[in-house]
DNA sequence: ACTAGCCCCTGGGAGC
DNA sequence: TGCTCCCAGGGGCTAG
């Protein structure tokens, strides 16, 4: 699923192939009767409106704010896509037959297609070099939506959203005051939670939890200093290696040329459930437990509960 | 103001 | 082989 690494690795990916173009047309399959009267391209009237927002307007920008992409416009205007669980952009030569939306692309597919994972695409901006932009999304979950430049910082789709962990400014002191702000949670969900920190999802707050031998449901308050130095340290380092590794492709996340990234060969924790731990001298098992709603996965042998300790 | 839990959605895997 | 059932989970929303 697209966290901080997946979304960077997409964002660098739209700087070195859509800027400066022009969107020429937009198609979208999305009609969902529970999104009716939202703000995004699952309405359909929303859709006509969004489509005639955008024809014409020239990309600029390509930027990420915690896990949405923003990709800035000519005329003030941004586009802004979350991938949610199972999308992702794709830059090529796809295309839409305007008659049978269920097959958006024409003649030969293009090599990304091949990969059952890069057919569903329910979203495309065709540009004017030929190529186009256009958003797989398995299950549906994405949002898009177009917002003023100058003041989609303050919108509701990102005013709530907590400081980018991986800014020169994120510093440990300012870790601490944002974990302080839910002392009695536990510490997987905080740091999961958007408006606490930026950009961490289920596979990234795991692999930080292994690597600072953290128990995922410890309370906040629990935890002493010297280890939360550890999980900021690991936080950094997780995300950041994501990055360098192209994003992880545990299921269905490619980058914008439609291949998969290597990250989840890194993996020491996430979906690792009964394998043996791999740090040093642990002897340790991957174990999976629920926290909230999630699948989380964390090693029986260093990650322990205080009370257990 | 908080949080727990449901809901959006589809494909893939398990079980029979 | 083919059917049914269940599960994956980010984030918006609502009920308590």
């Amino acid at each position: 699923m697209p966290e901080l690494p997946e979304v960077q690795t997409t964002v660098d990916g739209l700087r070195h192939t859509v800027i400066g173009r022009r969107i020429i047309d937009a198609w979208s399959s999305y009609d969902s009767p529970y999104f009716k009267g939202s703000e995004t391209i699952k309405d359909p009237v929303y859709f006509k409106r969004f489509k005639k927002e955008v024809l014409g307007k020239k990309i600029i920008a390509a930027e990420r704010r915690a896990k949405n992409i923003l990709i800035g416009l000519s005329g003030g205007l941004t586009i802004l896509v979350h991938m949610k669980m199972t999308g992702h952009l794709l830059y090529g030569a796809y295309s839409f037959d305007k008659k049978n939306a269920k097959d958006p692309w024409q003649g030969v597919a293009p090599a990304g297609l091949r990969d059952p994972f890069n057919r569903h695409i329910r979203f495309l901006l065709q540009l004017d070099n030929g190529k186009s932009l256009a958003l797989s999304d398995m299950r549906k979950f994405g949002k898009v939506t177009a917002l003023l430049t100058s003041d989609m910082h303050r919108s509701a789709h990102l005013r709530d959203i907590g400081p980018e962990p991986l800014d020169g400014s994120f510093t440990f002191e300012r870790f601490i005051e944002r974990l302080n702000r839910k002392p009695h949670g536990k510490v997987k969900q905080v740091i999961m939670d958007q408006s606490i920190i930026a950009g961490i999802g289920n596979i990234y707050a795991d692999e930080s939890l292994w690597r600072a031998g953290i128990h995922p449901a410890e309370r906040v308050k629990n935890i002493t200093s010297a280890k939360l130095r550890s999980l900021f340290l690991a936080m950094k380092k997780v995300l950041s290696g994501g990055i360098a590794l192209g994003g992880s492709s545990t299921s269905d996340y490619r980058n914008i040329h439609g291949e998969m990234g290597t990250s989840q060969e890194a993996h020491r924790a996430y979906q690792r459930t009964g394998e043996k731990c791999t740090k040093p001298r642990c002897g340790g098992t991957i174990r999976r437990m629920t926290i909230g709603t999630r699948g989380t996965h964390y090693c029986d042998k260093h990650q322990l509960l205080s009370n257990k300790r």
